[in-house]
DNA sequence: TGTACATTTGTCATTTAATGTCAAGTGAAC
DNA sequence: GTTCACTTGACATTAAATGACAAATGTACA
């Protein structure tokens, strides 16, 4: 329920990059950035663009992720979570 | 993409309800229930619990049509929202 | 042990978005 | 042209997201 920061994380620590080596690059605090990381706030989505390129990642990928995590965080608690997702890929299928 | 208001707005007229008397029972301006029954605010999730109320309307099916408008909000203008759609939902299964 | 460094945690300030309120506007019926 | 239901737009208020910072934690190693 946390993809999009473990990818993050995993590309990061792969590219042997420090927190505050990418927070420099993407302009925002280290402590936010790690917080993104471990899932505790979600990124804006220009920082997730701006992550795809510095990290070599694909963007459209990526932002799916970033995306279905908005969802997951939408639904959370949500006994009709799974209901509601059907009735809007219905919706958005159109 | 505004199944949740035009329900609610259906159910009304059907119930012979005027705005003002529905928003009256809600507790909220006329101005605002007008606005959620044409999509142009979203409702509060305690105000759609209540709707269900007045409404005579099922509130599982109520909530999810609410929700699913909430994911197509917040997907619209995106071009990975199918394919985020199907990662939150593998997600969710789980 | 204690120092250096990376990361995490907690708190508070600031910004942005959601919601609420009101007054004026529109349009239909009579 | 008056009344009534509803809509629109502007602004106030509230709540949520984001940002910034200092202190805490944990690890490696001299």
């Amino acid at each position: 329920m946390n993809n999009f920061g473990d990818l993050i994380r995993a590309k990061r620590e792969e590219k042997e990059m420090l927190l505050r080596h990418l927070a420099a690059e993407l302009d925002i605090d280290t402590a936010q950035l790690s917080k993104m990381e471990r899932g505790e706030r979600t990124a804006r989505r220009e920082h997730v663009v701006e992550l795809t390129k510095i990290l070599s990642l694909d963007k459209e990928e990526t932002l799916s992720i970033w995306l279905a995590d908005q969802i997951c965080l939408l639904l959370a608690k949500e006994k009709q979570a799974l209901r509601a997702l059907k009735l809007a890929e219905t919706t958005l299928s159109k």
